[in-house]
DNA sequence: CAATAGTTTAGAATTATTATAATGTAGATT
DNA sequence: AATCTACATTATAATAATTCTAAACTATTG
């Protein structure tokens, strides 16, 4: 499996060292059909459960917001006190389901191109982001 | 001033005991002309050196959620790790500037209505709302 | 292969929030 | 108005997520 070359360099592009930790992280990550979500807490536990490997808390911390700042993840506000990210680092919406607290992907399609007509001085966007929150039909709703 | 009558009653119609916490609570929320955003800790604040009272921690965080719960409030998710409150309960979209972390309402004119075209089986849209995240125009963005 | 600058680590510290259990109080009942 | 009871408030402890620290380690440079 030639495939960590890709990280390790992948790494060196925008500055950060291929460390051995750096590229486990990668693989557990990236080394996968489909763009996803986790939280710290989720990919620790991968890290520990799939690969059979022990990474320190910290370091999965550092490296994440490592890769955040460069843009090889993205981190997504949903729930105040835990923070989601996504491997998914495009401009997209999300749904989420408030019964499981599952996050969901929209596509494109989805949703229409959103028109923004103010203009604060001085600011420029950076993101426009949806967030759809969707729960089960038949229960009372929050 | 029998401004607090108001309160009182508003309390009493939704089921919340008027104690004198949650009253001096309200006063500090709703005696004004604009609605605004807060964090608990600037609640706390608030209270603590504008009313020269004393709140307990825990009941500000009491009180604040019986007040989300009755709609009296509205939670706002944008940072991670920290939970921002809105004293305006309608439906409305937001900027948050990235630089002061200050968050901004949109009037229903700055926004087109946002279409949803998915829809989750067995679910229903709870609320749609869209985040506009801005920063200093000269600023390297984040 | 030594120097050094950045990295990892365990554990402590910090921050936001929730739980606990004792005390207090609003509103109903007498 | 005194009493009762359910709900509220409080200080404090507990928990959870995250960040800090300082020592040990390692990738890269010269």
């Amino acid at each position: 499996m030639p495939k960590n070359c890709n990280f390790i360099e992948k790494l060196r592009e925008v500055g950060l060292r291929p460390t051995k930790q750096r590229i486990k992280i990668c693989e557990v990550l990236y080394n996968r059909e489909k763009t996803f979500h986790f939280t710290i807490n989720d990919l620790v536990k991968m890290i520990s459960e799939k690969m059979n490997e022990k990474i320190s808390l910290a370091t999965v911390y550092n490296t994440v917001h490592a890769f955040e700042k460069k843009g090889y993840l993205k981190e997504i506000s949903i729930d105040s006190h835990k923070s989601y990210f996504d491997t998914n680092t495009s401009a997209h919406h999300h749904f989420f389901d408030e019964d499981t607290h599952e996050l969901i992907d929209c596509d494109e399609s989805d949703i229409d191109k959103i028109n923004i007509r103010k203009n604060i001085t001085g600011k420029k966007i950076n993101s426009v982001e949806v967030l759809v929150r969707v729960a089960s039909d038949n229960q009372t709703q929050k």
